[in-house]
RNA sequence: GCCGAAGUGGCGGAAUUGGUAGACGCGCAGGUCUCAAAAACCUGUCUUGCUCAAACAAGGUGAGGGUUCGAGUCCCUCCUUCGGCACCA
């Protein structure tokens, strides 16, 4: 027979002191060992629960452990999915980690230990951190990128894209020291200097992977439309991608006979440029190619030769950044040659400058200085002509009443005219004519205070048959011109570039490809997948890829023919691994189960499990069609929580490989995270950027050591909107605290007599609270829902009456009874500071803990009677003269308040306000049912 | 330069989306308890004027203008701060 105390035995043996301390392991264990956070199993014969599926941004599990703002996105997250729980959803919430990069290899260099080491110590690490913290994750799904069953997927989807023609290798510029033969990514060049040696770093040309990202570009911008996004985020992507519309104009090179400096190659016979003004077209003195450009040295004339070469030289010597710092110093050179203007047929110069660049529309641009900052910029420099061609709809007018002033001669429209910077070039616009009257030009500009460049819309000027018209309608008149002369079209181009994936490093996913003398390229066969990072480089860069150190990954027979053939070297960008792990969190568990583990791998066989119909050795078969119903079950993502700095890769390379496998017909939906929100960064206590060198780090170990992890949770939640920045404020965790501590109290410390007897003013608070912090949950306003906690604790703690004031205790079996209220209040409670609710909800519950069940197991609060006539009772109704306050009734004193007329007699009758309408009459009355009305007088 | 977000007490921040500005917390001040302190609890706390005080009145959400019966909230101009992109033709 067992005992169970009874309520009175429970409460003598509560601590008299709030020490969360005491209990936090205890529940935690409890959640544990009850499994009941697991995710729930996806029963066919249930379809009408909804799903919900609530992500954080996987962290990267860093040496330093977590960080304070780690903790603030996982709490929201955390809270989100328990609310969710309560309202009966099923829910998955999974954690796990982004474990491959360069952070851990560099930190391997450096302390000379393995990153597979150091990473799982830097897991192990985190993962106490974070259990500690008491989230509702359910670690049967956890997962590691840099888990060889794991990646094998990674480098499936990377087999996928290369079958499907989204994957292709080419030459790419990359950061180069040439003293440490190696490649550097961006963050390791400091002020052009490899962050190690400090020699120079240069452009150079090595073959790379990429992911087609741009076969995507227009789906990626359309669907953003339907996603709810911060419209921030939205735009930055717009941004990246970057649309633009115009056209492609053909411009023909001017015959120079055999003048080239590059005989050996063949001379283009013209030259395309983009631009999104071909209306400023006849406004062109110049074209200028990017160095890169193939064209340029067979376009160069001989003379022009040394130099060129010496520019392309020093162009190549910047770096991308370098180039971009550069700013306004516009240099270039001049090729001798001429191109010929589509329009005009005059003959116009050819540059090349670094302000062009190869990667954007043709390389080519076409140089419209009047209408173009850069190209004024660069024509001033070099001394070209500039010609207005567009100006403004004020000076257009301005001209225009000059001109018919002056000369008396009617309309500005239908002039042909033309203007010169220096006055001496002569445009033959007009068709029949080789001189323009009445040119448009700068000084007369400048003269009304028309500055260039001007790089607005407007009117056309000096442009033949184009003058006087809008730039909208010159745009269509040259696009159907140049289009049914057939040099030009139009054309859309994006900003996005293809996905550079490869790495010349060791600490990620191999590239699954393998380089034959005979048959060149080839896939590693799927079932050879995956191909596990070998464990015997020597992974210190000293210039070529690590992995090719490794005799025993680098030399591989040949899938095709046998033969010898080597492996790729490369490993594939982190981004890669973090572009999926969404989906591979639906099925897990399930897979973990399925391969169980690195052994089996490493013995080079896969072992089949015989319990399953699932064989990796199948290439039809793999973990996207054959647990496409856990998939289709659970995603997309319902809620994905993380901070900013990811706005623009991660999401935009997640949205683009779930848009690659929905196309490749692998998974059923196009887009994978529909709600979005943002973390803003907790700053030090100074206001400033946490971090080693200011001593401004918080460590959240010490914080829930000292004040319990339900304090450490309400006061992330509580310093702000959770997109905001805020700075970190010790004294605002001991509020946290003293609020935890107070409610730890009241449930605690009040008298069963008390609990048991009915107080409608309390229930009504309560329910009233339920409603608000409902609300508030599902906007993620964390923050002032812990407020309206915190408002009801005060006004509750002041309804609750002495012992000694209660004349006839009702202990009825009303609903309304404190001890309800109180229960209820635990449920609101719980997924903020789930120990202590659970806590006090057992210690209320007067049961054993064999056969206790778990508060975060209970459904959310709901009420029989509505709230809304009570709390009308409450409401303040206002009654104001001129739109200023002066009386504040309660509806209850008037009763009426729906009823106009009757309002307004009540109203003017008020003392206050026939003082204030004393000797004015009411001109107007502003009526708002149950919330004011306005006398204007 | 372009794009985006935001400016509210001593501080972090509220404000039903056009209707009581400053909720809630911190800090500060006073008090209760105590030999004392800490903790805990209670009271007060935008500014100014008149006041012992209450009450009352006026002003007040970066600056200036506008719309409205009524603006922290909407519109225009400007200033400041933070974040992102950066020669994209």
């Amino acid at each position: 027979m067992r005992y169970f105390p009874t309520y009175n035995e429970y409460m003598a043996k509560i601590p008299h002191k709030f020490t969360p301390r005491d209990f936090e392991a205890k529940w935690q264990a409890f959640w544990e060992a009850h499994e009941v956070y697991k995710t729930p199993l996806i029963s066919p014969n249930s379809p009408s629960s909804p799903k919900s599926y609530i992500l954080d941004m996987f962290p990267y599990p860093s040496s330093a452990g977590l960080h304070v703002g780690h903790p603030e996105g996982y709490t929201a997250t955390d809270i989100y999915a328990r609310y969710q729980r309560m309202k009966g959803f099923l829910v998955l919430h999974p954690m796990g980690w982004d474990a491959f990069g360069l952070p851990a290899e560099n930190y391997a260099i450096k302390v000379g230990v393995h990153p597979a080491k150091t990473t799982a110590s830097s897991i192990a690490t985190f993962k106490r951190q974070i259990t500690a913290l008491g989230f509702s994750y359910d670690w049967t799904k956890e997962l590691n990128t840099s888990d060889p069953v794991y990646y094998r997927w990674t480098q499936y989807i990377f087999t996928l894209l290369y079958q499907k023609g989204l994957a292709y290798k080419k030459k790419a510029p990359a950061n180069w020291c040439e003293k440490c033969q190696t490649v550097l990514a961006n963050e390791q060049v400091v002020a052009g200097k490899c962050e190690r040696c400090h020699n120079n770093v240069i452009q150079k040309e090595i073959e790379q992977w990429f992911f087609k990202i741009t076969a995507f570009a227009e789906d990626l911008l359309r669907d953003l439309e339907r996603l709810d996004w911060p419209e921030s985020t939205k735009k930055g992507q717009k941004n990246w991608i970057g649309k633009s519309e115009g056209m492609t104009i053909r411009f023909e090179l001017q015959d120079n006979k055999q003048n080239s400096a590059d005989s050996s190659q063949k001379r283009p016979k013209f030259l395309e440029v983009f631009t999104t003004r071909p209306d400023t077209l006849l406004g062109v003195t110049f074209l200028v190619l990017a160095p890169e450009h193939d064209g340029v040295l067979s376009i160069t004339q001989i003379d022009n030769k040394p130099q060129m070469l010496k520019y392309q030289d020093k162009a190549r010597a910047k770096s991308e950044l370098q180039r971009a710092s550069l700013e306004k110093d516009k240099t270039g050179v001049f090729t001798g040659a001429y191109a010929i203007h589509p329009l005009t047929h005059q003959p116009i110069p050819i540059y090349v400058a670094d302000y062009v660049i190869m990667g954007y529309g043709t390389g080519v641009v076409m140089g419209v200085p009047a209408h173009d900052p850069r190209d004024y910029a660069f024509a001033a420099k070099y001394g070209l002509d500039i010609l207005p061609v567009c100006i403004s709809k004020e000076a257009y007018n301005k001209l225009s009443q000059e001109k018919s002033g002056n000369k008396n001669s009617g309309k500005f429209e239908n002039q042909r005219e033309i203007i010169s910077a220096k006055g001496q070039i002569q445009f033959p616009q007009a068709e029949n004519n080789n001189k323009l009257e009445n040119p448009v030009l700068i000084d007369q500009l400048s003269s009304i205070g028309f500055t260039l460049p001007y790089c607005g819309k407007g009117y056309s000027v000096n442009c033949g048959k184009y003058s006087g018209l809008n730039s909208d309608d010159c745009y269509n008149k040259i696009s159907e011109d140049i289009k049914i002369s057939q040099i030009g079209r139009s054309e859309t181009k994006y900003k996005l570039r293809d996905w550079l994936i490869s790495r010349q490093r060791y600490w990620g996913a191999p590239i699954p490809i393998i380089y034959c003398g005979k048959c060149g390229m080839n896939l590693v066969p799927e079932s050879d997948l995956p191909v596990l990072l070998p464990d015997d480089v020597d992974f210190r860069p000293t210039g070529e890829s690590p992995l090719q150190r490794s005799a025993k990954f680098h030399q591989v027979k040949c899938p095709k023919c046998g033969g010898k053939a080597r492996r790729e070297s490369d490993t594939m960008d982190t981004f890669v691994c973090s572009s999926w792990y969404f989906i591979a969190f639906a099925f897990w568990e399930q897979m973990k189960g399925l391969e169980s583990g690195i052994k089996n791998l490493e013995s080079g066989k896969n072992q089949k499990n015989p319990d399953s119909k699932f064989k990796i050795q199948d290439s039809e078969n793999n973990p996207f069609s054959f647990f496409s119903k856990e998939i289709s079950t659970w995603l997309p993502v319902d809620l994905y929580v993380g901070g900013a700095e990811h706005t623009v890769l991660h999401l935009l390379y997640s949205r683009f490989i779930t848009k690659a496998l929905f196309k490749a017909q692998i998974i059923g939906f196009n887009e994978p995270f529909l709600r979005l929100r943002h973390i803003g960064m907790i700053l030090g206590l100074d206001g400033q950027k946490m971090s080693k060198s200011r001593g401004n780090v918080i460590n959240p170990d010490e914080i829930v050591e000292k004040f319990g992890a339900d304090t450490m949770r309400l006061y992330e939640m509580f310093m702000g909107p959770i997109a905001d920045k805020k700075p970190w404020n010790t004294h605002g965790v001991e509020g946290c605290r003293r609020f935890l501590s107070r409610i730890w109290h009241l449930f605690t410390e009040t008298d069963k007599q008390i609990l048991d007897c009915e107080q409608a003013k309390i229930w009504e608070l309560t329910q009233e609270l339920t409603m608000a912090v409902e609300g508030d949950i599902q906007e993620l306003k964390f923050n002032t829902a812990i407020a309206k906690m915190m408002t009801w604790l005060n006004a509750v703690t002041g309804e609750i009456p002495n012992k000694s004031q209660i004349q006839n205790p009702k202990t009825s079996q009303n609903s309304l009874t404190t001890l309800n209220s109180l229960k209820v209040f635990l449920k609101i409670l719980a997924p903020f500071a789930p120990h202590s609710a659970e806590e006090l909800n057992f210690i209320l519950s007067d049961t054993d803990i064999k056969n206790y069940k778990s508060i975060h197991l209970e459904k959310w609060p709901v009420f029989s009677q509505k709230a809304d006539s009570a709390s009308l009772s409450n409401k303040i109704f206002l009654v104001e003269v001129n739109g200023r306050v002066i009386e504040r009734i309660t509806n209850y004193e008037l009763r009426i308040t729906n009823n106009k007329d009757e309002t307004e007699k009540f109203c003017l009758n008020l003392p206050k306000i026939q003082a204030k309408l004393a000797g004015r009459t009411i001109k107007k009355t502003i009526f708002i049912p149950n919330k004011l009305i306005n006398f204007v007088a």
